[in-house]
RNA sequence: GUACCCGUAGCUCAGCUGGAUAGAGCGUUGGCUUGCGGAGCCAAAGGUCGUAGGUUCGAAUCCUAUCGGGUACACCA
């Protein structure tokens, strides 16, 4: 419907003016009406007229245009021309989907990626909630979508780790590794990485012995040695780390259908690089070879180093190229956190020489660090940072203080509508206690909004006068749909119409979320949405009311566009709670 | 030094493709109350939108400068 009238306004600007304009409609404050636009202030200057006169002719021709749906046109302020739908048209709009917007596309998410050998971080929880999120909004546009991870299983930091370990063992002594404890073997892993980093800074005969050890790990996969003593501890080691990311994105609902190692990526990308020796988009340099970004206003890096090895330039490249074999997407999603955010540039500068159409379809986005009211930025090399584990620690804690109690679903919901509640971008300061409150703006009183409109209904069923197809209890975000029987035909009643006028928010919403990949939106709206039920719910009966089949409906539709957003940004809406 | 990100109420944040009195939550103060889950609702106080210019009929939003915070800048990932 917006976009019905956002084509006939359009249309009738292009008669009375001749000028070719994309009208969007907004929403407006209640008081002003349902729908609002500002063409006419833009208009203006162009057509050298008066604001509200342009309005009054553009009204005058809308009232024909428009037809029957819009009960009134009315011009305000300077010259916004504000639309009120009549309830009729209102109770259509509730049954309105979010636009399909990526039918038929494939699209592939990359974001997480941890890397083995090392402790998963709050910024992996970060990247993994807002990245599940993305993903959904894609999805629910009708793309295929592709989670995929990406991890470095070769490099310096599993040199460090390997050092470390063999330290540990008594040298190359795969026999050793049984003697940790399962439950041990994640942090064990961490703790050696940070010892060989720390090693790797201090000591140069344990820098060589690093180095030395970075390069073997390459040889064994070159070789796919699956059986010398080195190999022996490298792949089970590596396995302890994927068992342990498993777990972790088990318990946080995350899944992804392909995990890119490093070792994967860093053939095709040394072979890709070298390729383009010849046509110099790659050049050599003091034995490097390296990108000239400065050409492009960004910086030089080096994607092979002297020593023959790919960097993480060049690993990147390998993956780009294996990303677009596997599954000739039409869009690529990165996300990352901010730090990567020139060195990405970088690195698609250089594939846009070669591959322009690969460039022109990846989006990079990135977010900013976690941090604990009042704490400390993290740094993974120093071993003193925010581990995930932590953050879900915290929440749980605050759970339990608060609440009495630390369902995890509510937990999860808690850190999930933390972190997807801002914008991203910048650095997120979480705060536990705030988290898992059950007031305010947070996953717990969305969560227990949901579960209390669903009591309503259970009780409305339990007494036989249920409007129909109100339970959503296979959970899935297509269960939105009440037959336009019973009630809906339109004849809302002042308080009514608000909340349908703010339930018919919601495809617009999540059409405007995907658009932008920006999950806030619907955190945004979601509150809102709750926010106006309650008002509605305090002072107007439902059941036992004249209205309650109408009323029934509205509590029906509320309930599941507020699990339907609630699952889109990967948060449970239990019925109960 | 160069590039990018951020600076809105005491705190945490929306609002940013320019538009109607700058909005929430928490916290503070006051009110509603035996309720279909009050984990709610109503109201008050609280803002030179970092600062200074500029563009515009109109700027939190665009441009420039500047201050403050963060990040990245050759063989780590």
């Amino acid at each position: 419907m917006k976009q019905e009238f956002e084509n006939k306004i359009a249309a009738v600007v292009q008669e009375l003016f001749g000028q070719m304009v994309q009208v969007e409609l907004t929403r407006p404050e209640e008081q002003f009406g349902d729908y609002a636009t500002n063409v006419a202030l833009q208009l203006a200057k162009q057509v050298g007229q008066n604001p509200r006169d342009v309005a009054e002719q553009l009204t005058e021709k809308l009232r024909e245009a428009l037809g029957d749906q819009v009960s009134e046109i009315t011009i305000a302020g300077p010259g916004f021309i504000n639309l009120h739908i009549n309830n009729s048209a209102l109770a259509a709009a509730l049954k309105a989907e979010p636009t399909q917007s990526l039918a038929n596309k494939i699209v592939v998410a990359e974001y997480s990626d941890p890397n083995p050998f090392k402790v998963l971080h709050a910024g992996h929880l970060y990247t993994s909630v807002i990245g599940d999120a993305i993903a959904n909004l894609v999805e629910q546009a009708g793309a295929t979508v592709h989670r995929v991870n990406y991890g470095g299983d070769v490099g310096l930091h599993v040199g460090k780790t390997m050092w470390a370990l063999l330290a540990e063992l008594g040298g190359e002594n795969p026999d050793g590794l049984a003697q940790i404890p399962e439950n041990d073997r994640s942090e064990w892993l961490a703790a050696a990485y940070v010892k060989g980093t720390q090693a790797y800074e201090e000591d140069e005969t344990a820098k060589a012995a690093i180095i030395d050890l970075n390069k073997r790990v390459y040889t064994l996969h070159a070789d796919n040695d699956h059986d010398s003593p080195l190999a022996q501890i490298y792949w089970t080691t590596r396995q302890w780390s994927y068992d342990y990311f498993d777990r972790f994105y088990a318990r946080i609902g995350s899944h992804f259908e392909k995990y890119y190692p490093e070792s994967e990526t860093f053939q095709l990308g040394l072979q890709t690089v070298r390729e383009h020796l010849a046509d110099g988009i790659y050049q050599e340099s003091d034995g490097a070879v390296i990108f000239d970004g400065d050409k492009y206003g960004l910086h030089t890096r080096v994607f092979i180093n002297s020593q023959g090895l790919p960097t993480y330039e060049a690993k990147e490249v390998g993956l780009s190229m294996l990303k677009v074999q596997d599954y000739h997407f039409d869009r690529s999603i990165i996300i990352t956190s901010n730090e990567q955010e020139q060195y990405m540039r970088v690195v698609l500068k250089s594939i846009e020489q070669f591959a322009p159409e690969f460039a022109n379809s990846t989006t990079h986005l990135t977010h900013g660090n976690v941090k604990l009211q009042g704490g400390v930025k993290m740094s993974s090399r120093l071993g003193n940072f925010l581990r995930a584990v932590d953050v879900l620690d915290a929440a749980s804690t605050a759970a339990k203080a608060l609440n009495d109690g630390d369902n995890e679903q509510t937990v999860l919901g808690a850190v999930k509508y933390a972190f997807l509640k801002n914008r991203m971008g910048g650095d997120l300061i979480y705060d536990p206690q705030e988290s898992v409150s059950l007031e305010g703006n947070s996953g717990p009183y969305l969560q227990y909004a949901h579960a209390r409109a669903r009591s309503i209904l259970r009780k409305a069923a339990e007494q036989g006068t249920a409007a129909e197809n109100t339970s959503a209890a296979n959970g899935t975000a297509e269960s939105v749909w009440v037959p336009a029987s019973a009630g809906m035909t339109g004849e809302f009643d002042p308080a009514e119409r608000s909340l349908a006028r703010k339930i018919s928010e919601y495809p617009e919403v999540v059409d405007k979320a995907t658009a932008d990949l920006m999950p806030h939106y619907i955190a945004t709206y979601l509150y809102e949405l709750a926010q106006t039920f309650n008002r509605f719910y305090e002072h107007n009966r439902v059941i036992d009311d004249a209205r309650q089949a109408m009323r029934l409906h509205l509590v029906a539709l509320y309930a599941n566009r507020l699990q339907s957003g609630l699952l889109l940004l990967g948060i449970t809406a239990p019925d109960k709670m």
